[in-house]
DNA sequence: CCAACGATAT
DNA sequence: ATATCGTTGG
């Protein structure tokens, strides 16, 4: 048995817009420790991990460990008819094909009850190791977001080098080439701006922007992201949820040939 | 001749676009009691009835009964020409194939005269008798419609079911099924927001939902909606016109089959 | 948090 | 041209 109660439901909704991008169907894994995702993207290049951790919840039971596979996108549709104040209870049964969301409204008036089916998902869970990273880079989720979006514009992969002072994400493509330097900057108003570099070696890598920019659908779950970078290692992009846990996003580097790709010979 | 006064137009451009939705071609009567129409909807399965009471215009007069043919998305082109606070005058003349609209600006600074085609429609104008109700449901229209909306996303029909304790919507369809009960609630800030009530028996219907979402085309027109239900008769779904009359839907229920339509014999 | 407006997509 | 979505303002 399984009852999940989240007072702050649309957290729930942003979690799930966040991946659905990425991810069309997905195991969700829940154990006393908490709710948790592992997927692939669909073409198995990049990977996204979910933990929301049982202490966030306003009440949160599981009697076994369970795994339940879900549409996204139907689970998505389903959240879209909650209010955004909306208390959300999740419930499943074990050996049940469905799971329920009932929806309250804060003053009780209106109560939801929404019933999804579930569906066979072959769930790989991988281990993922804590790595010691180069470098790592905080920074406004939205500026972030902003910086993806124009460089995918541009071209179709981005160059993040870390240096001391900061960061820079460059690109390239037929119409021309980008640079956006974004400098160490802790003197801000509010903390949730501020951009800090943590670098243990100067690192540069170059990553596909269409998943950059699947990344930055999680960017209303959190005002930082955080993105940790090692040669050889796939980069992780995560949004912490605010007293639950995170969504974070790895990518492997594309391998940095010599230059272009317009050279045809290898 | 026919000559309304109409200070607050605004109302206007709703009521047609409450109505344009559901039916192309509408003829509009006119005559000293008000000015109304009756139309079924292009599938001959949805009613609406419209009536603006003459004491609600600022200016009536109609010399003499009049009945006249529109084609409602021209109308709603022509009304949409006018400003939000501009004062209306419609004006036709007997015998006329055109009938006119004169938007006034508040400051009279501007004023715009347009003349619209008239068509012949050949007006079934039924009697709907006045009946009495198993149940009436009156809640925010907003939220009405809002149901409407979300559980068009999970199927395609709407079981409307009234208890003394509320009223309670719901649907079914492939990604799984949704119940959305709103209970009576008087106890609320403002009459606009409650939601009441009137049980004589209970009553559980199904409706298709794609009409019930035309007909949601009309809450702009009222905070409320007034919902009254009884077997074999078409559930009534009305929005009052401050002062000046309402505009109604009238949809038959759906004969309930045993269970579900994958049962192909009949 | 809800409503109105503008932009975008069909 | 219309309907839906997203954004901005109250």
């Amino acid at each position: 048995m399984l009852e999940l109660r989240l007072v702050q439901g649309s957290l729930l909704k942003k979690v799930v817009d966040a991946i659905r991008d990425l991810v069309n169907d997905a195991s969700f894994d829940c154990s006393a420790t908490g709710f948790s995702l592992q997927a692939m993207d669909s073409s198995h290049v990049a990977l996204v991990a979910l933990l929301l951790r049982s202490e966030g919840f306003d009440h949160y039971r599981c009697d076994r460990n369970i795994s339940m596979g879900m549409n996204l996108n139907n689970m998505a549709k389903m959240l879209r008819c909650a209010g955004n104040d909306d208390i959300i209870t999740f419930k499943g049964d074990d050996g049940s094909d469905t799971v329920s969301f009932m929806f309250e409204s804060p003053t009780q008036d209106k109560i939801s009850d929404f019933e999804m089916k579930l569906m066979d998902i072959d769930s790989e869970r991988l281990g993922i190791p804590e790595a010691k990273y180069q470098a790592i880079v905080r920074m406004p989720s939205t500026e972030f977001a902003r910086i993806c979006k124009d460089l995918g514009s541009i071209g179709d992969t981005v160059v993040i080098s870390v240096t001391k002072e900061g960061v820079k994400f460059s690109t390239r493509g037929d119409i021309g080439s980008a640079n956006i330097v974004c400098r160490q900057n802790t003197d801000v108003d509010k903390p949730e701006q501020a951009t800090t570099v943590e670098m243990n070696d100067p690192v540069s890598l170059t990553f596909a922007l269409r998943y950059m920019n699947s990344f930055t659908k999680a960017t209303p779950l959190s005002n930082q992201v955080t993105i940790s970078l090692s040669s050889e290692l796939p980069v992780v992009v995560e949004y912490k949820i605010a007293e639950m846990g995170y969504v974070r996003f790895y990518l492997a580097p594309k391998i940095e040939e010599e230059e272009e790709e317009t050279k045809p010979e290898v």
